[in-house]
DNA sequence: TCCGACATGTAACTGGTTACATGATTTG
DNA sequence: CAAATCATGTAACCAGTTACATGTCGGA
């Protein structure tokens, strides 16, 4: 719990940063599993320094224009090594209103059913379009320690389930449209 | 939004229940991809019952005990199935913390690192074994219009995505292992 | 008679979103 | 000079979890 101190302790321990850059990371490399609005992070960034896990420098930008470049303490790194050597256990499932809505999808006729399915495919479809344009920009797979490296991962893990998904919609389709095919007939 | 409802309304009007019935079935039939507590069932019960969603009749089990038999009503069934037919546009992805933790592993030892793949892997290969499991259950394929029909869909959509995550933890470490070979020899 | 399941609620808190609020700097 | 972006904060609200609180029923 408390996930989100350390996603910003991991960015702060990569560089120093404004609660600024930190909204725009979010909205960016880590967009792809976390993410954090800036009504969260100051608060946040707020409550990590009175724990003395960061500090900042007051820097002025132009002639008056205040901005707080965080940095992460000693402490704040040893904090952030223990939890990113902690297990991850897996937590309960994600929440998905599709499924939800596929689950409840018998009270529905099938073309119905079918469009639900046909729609939801064309939207992950899409999806993994984009992501195979991201991965063609690397044109060498990136050194292991190279911090590259963890955006390369962590790209094959969203497309290797956007492809899944792709591929599960298929059969869904598939299986409706075989099953019962005389209702109308 | 407001998507507790629709899962209530959705178990409601398959049949009459009362709220420890429903908080049963999210433990059970939902648990793949909703889940909610009997502290939040019982109060969205009360103000679906307000908004004339839903009703309920009050039954005497042994002599003392009173529950509250909830069923849908006329405006609950048409509310429902409009929601049922709406579009579900995909939503911000879920958090994922150990993606959050790889996407950082720059940070560990590599031995560290494939400490961390390995043991996310294996509670995936543990998950997809179980729900292997509950897929052999199943002789056959059930009918397009049975509700168990949604049950088969939703579980290799579980096989599915459980499958690909393995797939992808298996490549990450793969990676991990032979990029930088030479560090320690 | 005791224990686990049945049954229903409320209160306090946490994490997160949306909206409110303000102002400076840079670029076209 | 106007618009986009940089920059920082707070307030109100919503969804969800944990803990508090109570009591009955059926079976071993």
């Amino acid at each position: 719990m408390g996930t989100l101190r350390y996603a910003i302790l991991g960015l702060l321990n990569r560089k120093a940063m404004t609660g600024y850059d930190l909204s725009k990371e979010f909205q960016t490399s880590l967009a792809e599993f976390w993410h954090a609005k800036h009504s969260q992070i100051y608060p946040e960034l707020k409550a990590l320094a009175e724990d003395g896990l960061i500090t900042f420098q007051t820097e002025i930008t132009g002639t008056v224009l205040e901005k707080k470049v965080y940095s992460i303490t000693e402490a704040g790194k040893t904090e952030f090594l223990q939890w990113e050597q902690s297990k991850s256990k897996i937590k309960r499932l994600p929440k998905d209103e599709f499924k939800l809505r596929l689950f409840f999808s018998d009270s529905l006729p099938k073309q119905a059913q079918i469009q639900l399915l046909t729609d939801q495919l064309q939207q992950h479809e899409q999806w993994l379009q984009r992501l195979h344009g991201d991965l063609s920009k690397f044109d060498t797979i990136p050194p292991a320690d190279d911090a590259a490296f963890s955006d390369y991962l962590v790209l094959l893990g969203a497309i290797s389930r956007e492809k899944s998904m792709c591929d599960w919609l298929q059969t869904c389709i598939r299986l409706c449209e075989t099953k019962t095919p005389f209702t109308t007939s």
